[in-house]
DNA sequence: AATACGCAAGACCCCGAC
DNA sequence: GTCGGGGTCTTGCGTATT
C-alpha cells in the first residue's frame, strides 16, 4: 500500500513537474513567438523575401495543439497543477528525463507522448534508486543515452533514422537559437535534451502499432516494473528486523521475510493461548469469589433464621430445633460468637435428636411469610404454625440480595424450600446449593415428626419465593444420605443448633479444602468448625480441589434418622 | 482485434572472493 | 585475472482487458 502510495504521490509531483515544465514550455514558445514575430515583421517589413518563416511557424504552433493531449493523461492524478511545482522542479529534472524536457517549442509534442506513457512509475523509480545506486547516477541519463548512444540489443536504431524531421525543424532560425541557450542552463538535462528527439522518434513509432515505438515504452514498463519490484524489496526489508543492508539478495530477503513472518505467527500463537489461560484463571477466580460471596451470604441467612427459630420456639423439648433456639439465643451475634469461640457442647446439649419431633408440621404447609429470602425453613421447624412474630420481619431484612457475582459465576440461583407437608412428611429443601443452609434445612427436617425427610438441593427457579410444594417430586441434586453415618459435615456441625453429626460434601466449582471449611475465606465458619466433640468429620475432596464442576452438587449425610425413612428424590 | 500488463529468458555489468 | 553471485536491461511471449 505504502508503495502505491508513494507511486500516487510521485506520480503526482511529476505531473505538477511536467505542468510546471508545460507552462514554462508555453511561456517560452510564446515568447519566441513574439520574438520571432517581431523578428518576422520586421525581417517582412524590411524584406518580403522570407516566406519560409511563415510556412515554418505552422510547425511551430502545430506543438501546442499537441501539447494539450499528453496533458490530459497526467491530469488524471490531482487537478491540481498550481504552485507547488516550483519545489517539485527538481522531480522533474530526475524523472523526466526521458521526456519532458522538451524545451524546443515545436518538438515537445512527441517528447510528451512518451512521457505520458512511462511517467508512472518512473519518477519514484529512478528517483529512488539513482541516488542510492552507485550505478545511480548513470541509469537517468543511461537510459536516454544509452537509447541514443549504444543500443546494446537493437533499441537505438531508430534514432539516427529519425533525425531528420528534428533537422528539418531545427533549421527553424528563431527555435534553434533559443533551445541552444535553454539547454545550457541545465547541464543535467543535456543529456535529456538529446532525449527529446529521441522520444519524440519512438513515440511516433510507437504510435505504430508493433513499432519500435513500441518496444521502447516497453522497456520503460518494463523498468518501472524492476523498479518497482526493487522498491518492494526493499520495503520489505526495511520492515525486517536484523537484515542487512549489504549483503542482502532478494533470494535472502524473502527467505528472511518468511522466517520473521512464521516466528511472528508462532509467538502470536503463544499469545492466544497465554490469553486464554489467563482467561480461564480469570472466570475461575470469579467464580470462586462468587460462591465465596454466596455461602456467606447464606450462612449469614441461617444464622438469621435460627435466630428467628430460636425467638419464635417454644421450650418443650419435644421442638428440638426450636427448643435449642428457645434457649434465647436471639442475637445472631451471639451465635457466631460461640461458634467462633468454638462452644459446640452447648448446642449439643440443645440439640437432643432430630428425629424427635415436634408436631408434624409438615402438615401444616402455614404458609411462609413472604420471606423475600432465598432460603426457607421447612414448614416443620416453623414454629410452627405460629404466625411468625413481627420480630421475624425485623431481623430477616437481609435478603441477601445475590451477591453481586459475576455474571460468569456458577452460583445457582436462589433457594427454594420445598416442603411435603402431606403426610408422608417429606420434606424436600430445594435450595441453593449452599451447605450452610443446606445442612439447616436438613436439620430442620430431620426434627420434623415424620422422619422422613428430603433435601433436595439443586439451582432452582430464580425466584426465592419459598415454595410448599408436596408433590414436587425430587430433583436430585441433592443428597441426602443416611448411609454415610461416619461422615459429618463440617458445614453441619457449622450451626451450632443443630449438633447432629451430619456430613456435608460441598462440592462446586474449584473448592478447596479451606474452601469448604469456611476456614479460607469465612471467618466465622472456621471457628465453628471446632466442634469436635460432636464428632464432626470434615470429608476432603482433594481429587476436586483445582477442578470445575459443573452443577454443583451438595451432599448431606444424616445419620440420625432410620433409613428407612428415608425417601430418596 | 488491439492494447495493456506481467513474466521469464538471455545478455550484460558490477562487485567481492579466491 | 578469473569466477560466481547479484542486479539491471532488453525482448518476446502469454494472458487479460477493452
Amino acid at each position: 500500500m505504502s508503495i502505491e502510495t508513494l507511486l500516487e504521490a510521485a506520480r503526482f509531483l511529476e505531473w505538477q513537474a511536467q505542468q510546471q515544465q508545460r507552462a514554462r514550455e508555453e511561456q517560452e514558445r510564446l515568447r519566441l513567438e513574439r520574438e520571432r514575430e517581431r523578428e518576422q515583421q520586421q525581417a517582412s517589413s524590411l524584406a518580403r523575401l522570407a516566406h519560409a518563416l511563415p510556412v515554418e511557424e505552422p510547425r511551430i504552433e502545430a506543438p501546442p495543439l499537441p501539447l494539450s493531449p499528453p496533458a490530459p493523461p497526467p491530469a488524471p492524478p490531482p487537478p491540481l497543477a498550481t504552485p507547488t511545482p516550483l519545489t517539485v522542479i527538481p522531480i522533474p529534472v530526475v524523472t523526466s528525463s526521458p521526456q519532458p524536457l522538451p524545451p524546443p517549442p515545436p518538438l515537445p509534442l512527441a517528447p510528451r507522448q512518451p512521457a505520458l506513457v512511462s511517467a508512472p512509475g518512473l519518477s519514484i523509480k529512478e528517483s529512488a534508486p539513482l541516488p542510492t545506486r552507485p550505478q545511480g547516477p548513470t541509469p537517468a541519463p543511461l537510459l536516454p543515452d544509452s537509447k541514443a548512444t549504444v543500443p546494446p540489443t537493437g533499441s537505438p536504431k531508430p534514432l539516427q533514422p529519425l533525425p531528420t524531421p528534428i533537422l528539418t525543424i531545427a533549421p527553424h532560425p528563431g527555435v534553434q537559437p533559443q533551445l541552444a541557450p535553454q539547454q545550457p542552463p541545465p547541464s543535467t538535462l543535456g543529456t535529456l535534451k538529446l532525449a527529446p528527439a529521441e522520444e519524440v522518434k519512438s513515440s511516433e513509432q510507437k504510435k505504430r502499432p508493433g513499432g519500435i515505438g513500441t518496444r521502447e515504452v516497453h522497456n520503460k514498463l518494463e523498468k518501472n516494473r524492476r523498479a518497482h519490484l526493487k522498491e518492494c524489496f526493499e520495503t520489505l526489508k526495511r520492515n525486517i528486523p536484523n537484515v542487512d543492508d549489504k549483503k542482502t539478495s532478494n533470494l535472502s530477503v524473502l527467505r528472511t521475510a518468511l522466517r520473521y513472518i512464521q516466528s511472528l505467527k508462532r509467538k502470536e500463537k503463544e499469545y492466544e493461548h497465554e490469553m486464554e489461560r489467563l482467561a480461564r484463571e480469570k472466570i475461575a477466580t470469579q467464580q470462586r469469589l462468587a460462591e465465596l460471596k454466596h455461602e456467606l451470604s447464606q450462612w449469614m441467612d441461617v444464622l438469621e433464621i435460627d435466630r428467628v427459630l430460636r425467638q419464635t420456639g417454644q421450650p418443650d423439648d419435644d421442638q428440638a430445633s426450636t427448643s435449642t433456639a428457645s434457649e434465647g439465643e436471639d442475637n445472631i451475634d451471639e451465635d457466631m460468637e460461640e461458634d467462633q469461640a468454638g462452644l459446640g457442647p452447648p448446642k449439643l446439649s440443645h440439640r437432643p435428636r432430630p428425629e424427635l419431633p415436634k408436631p408434624p408440621p409438615s402438615t401444616a404447609p402455614t404458609p411462609l411469610p413472604p420471606h423475600p429470602q432465598p432460603v426457607a425453613l421447612s414448614p416443620a421447624h416453623l414454629p410452627g404454625q405460629q404466625p411468625p412474630p413481627p420480630q421475624q420481619k425485623t431481623p430477616l431484612p437481609a435478603p441477601p440480595p445475590p451477591p453481586a457475582a459475576p455474571a460468569q459465576t456458577l452460583v445457582p440461583a436462589p433457594a427454594h424450600l420445598v416442603a411435603a407437608a402431606g403426610g408422608g412428611s417429606t420434606v424436600i429443601a430445594h435450595t441453593a446449593t449452599t451447605h450452610a443452609s443446606v445442612i439447616q434445612t436438613v436439620n430442620h427436617v430431620l426434627q420434623g415428626p415424620g422422619g422422613k425427610h428430603i433435601a433436595h438441593i439443586a439451582p432452582s427457579a430464580p425466584s426465592p419465593a419459598v415454595q410448599l410444594a408436596p408433590a414436587t417430586p425430587p430433583i436430585g441434586h441433592i443428597t441426602v444420605h443416611p448411609a454415610a453415618l461416619n461422615h459429618v459435615a463440617h458445614l453441619g456441625s457449622q450451626l451450632p443448633l443443630y449438633p447432629q453429626p451430619v456430613a456435608v460434601s460441598h462440592i462446586a466449582h474449584t473448592l478447596s479444602h479451606q474452601q469448604v471449611n469456611g476456614t479460607a475465606g469465612l471467618g466465622p465458619p472456621a471457628t465453628v468448625m471446632a466442634k469436635p466433640a460432636v464428632g464432626a468429620q470434615v470429608v476432603h475432596h482433594p481429587q476436586l480441589v483445582g477442578q470445575t464442576v459443573l452443577n454443583p452438587v451438595t451432599m448431606v449425610t444424616m445419620p440420625s434418622f432410620p433409613v428407612s425413612t428415608l425417601k430418596l428424590a
